[in-house]
RNA sequence: GGAGAGAUGGCAGAGCGGUCGAAUGCGGCGGUCUCGAAAACCGUUGAUCCCAUUUGGGAUCCGGGGGUUCGAAUCCCCCUCUCUCCGCCA
């Protein structure tokens, strides 16, 4: 949620900004504005109703402790008057203020200067690419194939289980799998991190407070029964510890890394795009969070673009950095770097990485602050980004390191997995 | 699931229906002392919003919601959550 002040302060820049979003603003603006206002109002008449029944009702105490009913009794008939209008204006002014908290929330947040305005995914920029494509021989196959292949990965038997999008891993496939997990989280814990065991099932107010309520709770699967919502990302349970919490000015960066699965509805996608690991409805995945002093978050997203670069030149796997641009960005970031990691089969460049700004938005929403060296409270910015996501990383070194004999796993990940490599047998 | 207890400021913990934003202790901050630190002592210490903006004034907040009352942290009702015991169970 963005801060009133910023739309107060300047509505014609915050217009601007949300236009590179392709997010026309003038009328919610406007709305907003008008709404505060009436909202600032209503309020005044409403203190000053109160404070008049307040200094009353000191009055009347007065005179029955010295003996004075008749006098007090005269009073109480003032009273009821003012508190017959106090229930009006207090009516509306609750209304005024939902009214404009939900207004507020269907503004998204405003994208950072440098970010270009553009429509789609194709108008993302790339601002970096390394590693070497793999040239593959023709006979190479692609991951849903090698899976089944070396019995690394079973989509039909998650079929049988659960549904499309709930993949089995077995033997060397589960082992890789894991393997992968530890190296991303001690990786982590050796740059700062520290390791979080969040729960899988959050509550409304949690998904409030990362933005994915109200907006996209159909991409959650939610459990009725228990009113809870299983998380899309371990993005939610972390940053939501730090809901409510004023933190002091030392205790920044704080910076969290957990594994979770990862549970998306996704409705709506089918086709050979979400084919084989590329799309699923649970996966696993390494979040990592900062809460950051608002100066220097800047300075904290590259920092994480750095270290998840690391990551993926340590699996020895091609990719490119993408700068998003306003179209392309979430409802609730101010900058987003995505990470693309190239699967030589597919020919495909797959997403493996987002690391996002926010700013203030969710910190906002989540009454996230700090208290300044002038004691004055500020929102913190929070950041996050996957460090990394399991199945598209799989998809990618299992196509990428294909060779006839088998599978070779890169040196890094050797010591994690106990195998170098894997063949039919 | 059954029975009981509770929810108050960063934490702990008081609080006859009026002067309670709330005692007290701890913690935090500032000071005295000290070469420095500890101890001791003194002082200070909540959030949000509105008006005025220089000092300032006002409203709201004692889990959440409703009610009684001129007046509620204090009384009544509902909800939620937590804890203890029993049952079940990884």
């Amino acid at each position: 949620m963005l801060v009133l002040q910023t739309i107060r302060e300047n509505p014609e820049a915050a217009l601007k900004l949300l236009a590179i979003k392709n997010f026309d603003g003038k009328e919610i603006i406007q709305t907003i504005l008008s709404l505060d206002d009436k909202r600032k109002e209503t309020q005044k008449m409403l203190d000053d109703n109160l404070a008049q029944s307040n200094t009353l009702a000191r009055e009347i105490g007065i005179l029955y402790k010295t003996g004075k009913a008749a006098e007090a009794s005269l009073l109480k008939e003032k009273t009821s008057q003012l508190k017959e209008l106090a229930k009006e204006l207090s009516t509306i002014f609750e209304s005024t203020k939902k009214e404009l908290e939900e207004a507020l929330l269907k503004v998204p947040n405003l994208p950072h200067p440098s970010i270009h305005h553009g429509k789609t995914p194709e108008d993302n920029e790339i601002i970096h690419q390394e590693g070497l494509i793999p040239h593959l021989p023709i006979t190479a196959i692609p991951h849903w194939d090698l899976a089944s292949k070396y019995d690394l990965i079973d989509f039909a038997l998650g079929n049988k289980i659960s549904g499309a999008g709930f993949p089995v891993y077995k033997g060397k496939g589960a082992r890789l799998q894991r393997a992968l997990i530890n190296f991303f989280l001690d990786r982590a814990i050796d740059e700062g991190y520290k390791e979080i065991q969040p729960p899988y099932l959050v509550n409304a107010a949690s998904g409030y407070g990362t933005g994915q309520l109200p907006d996209k709770d159909g991409q959650m699967y939610y459990a009725p029964l228990d009113d809870l919502y299983l998380i899309p990302t371990a993005e939610v349970p972390v940053t939501n510890i730090y809901r409510d919490v004023i933190l002091k000015e030392s205790d920044f960066p704080l910076k969290n890394v957990a594994y979770s699965s990862c549970f998306r509805r996704e409705a709506g996608s089918y086709g050979k795009d979400v084919r084989g690991l590329n799309r699923l409805h649970q996966f696993d995945k390494v979040e990592i969070v900062q809460i950051s002093h608002p100066e220097r978050s800047y300075e904290v997203l590259e920092e994480m673009r750095t270290y998840v670069s690391g990551l993926l030149r340590a699996l020895e796997l091609p990719f490119r950095i993408l700068k998003l641009c306003g179209g392309d960005m979430s409802f609730t970031s101010a900058m987003t770097y995505d990470m693309e990691v190239y699967s030589a089969a597919q020919k495909r460049w797959l997403e493996v990485s987002s690391i996002s700004n926010f700013e203030s938005y969710q910190a906002n929403r989540m009454k996230l602050r700090y208290k300044d060296e002038t004691g004055k409270m500020q929102l913190a910015h929070t950041l996050n980004g996957s460090a990394l996501a399991l199945p598209r990383i799989v998809a990618a070194l299992l196509e990428n390191n294909q060779t006839d004999k088998g599978i070779k796993i890169p040196e890094a990940l050797v010591r994690y997995t106990g195998f170098g490599f894997i063949s039919e047998t």
